[in-house]
DNA sequence: CCCAATGTGTGGAAGATTCCACACATACAT
DNA sequence: ATGTATGTGTGGAATCTTCCACACATTGGG
């Protein structure tokens, strides 16, 4: 299961969004442009590789996601933090926080989530 | 100046760390093995895309980052952002926290990050 | 001056990824 | 039952990206 080139991440996050479809619904949903049969190839790759599984449904198949999307949002977070910041995601985030546009919903609830943080973390680590 | 193939993004990562340096020397700091004319291609298709320029000492071409990552580094996590949380870097950060192992330390810190933040924004926005 | 070491330029091969035309299959409304 | 809509399977083509062999150029020490 290695990982998904960028064709094969479009593909994926219309899945996430919007569950299980047939390629003609995906199609509709798809990013950009795709031809129903470059579309499809896809797919049988995604089948292959064993990120999404398939079952007939009247003569269409229907494909749907095998993993969550966390895990390939974290295991890009992580190319990145080590790309950029010597894999340290702490460092990561704070160039974020320090250079994306945040309204002060966003701060507030930020600081909800460090404190939750900071809170397991000196109970039972996790 | 599209984007960054993986290849690119290697080399540029060495330019970034280390400063100017010759073929050879990338070479060296290369993450991966690779063939001098192999890294030498690459550099010659940053250099058309505008992401290095070069120089010549001696007899051999100094490259140079143009560009500095940030910039990169930032359009990637958009891109991640609008690919897995509708656009919403504080989503992604917070998803970032919530899953990332940190120390009490990091958490400190991106606690100041998140404060220094607040006030800039509550101050003359920015 | 000459040679060994180090670089460059070039052209194209190899691999990966994406795309798509076309032939055939199947559901189902009429 | 038959025609039309909609799907599928297949085999390559096109493109992108990466790789590299080889011929030639330049430098500097002996």
């Amino acid at each position: 299961m290695e990982n998904l080139t960028s064709g094969e991440l479009e593909v994926m996050s219309v899945l996430w969004k919007h569950g299980s479809m047939k390629p003609a619904e995906i199609q509709k949903y798809f990013p950009r442009p795709i031809k129903n049969a470059a579309l499809r190839s896809i797919l049988l790759i995604l089948l292959e590789k064993g990120h999404v599984r398939r079952e007939k449904v009247g003569k269409a198949f229907y494909y749907t996601s095998k993993t969550p999307p966390q895990n390939e949002f974290l295991s890009r977070i992580r190319r990145l933090a080590k790309t950029f910041f010597q894999g340290s995601p702490s460092n990561l985030v704070a160039q974020i926080i320090r250079n994306e546009k945040l309204s002060e919903q966003d701060i507030s609830e930020l600081k909800k989530i460090v404190e939750e943080k900071a809170r397991k973390l000196s109970k039972g680590d996790k």
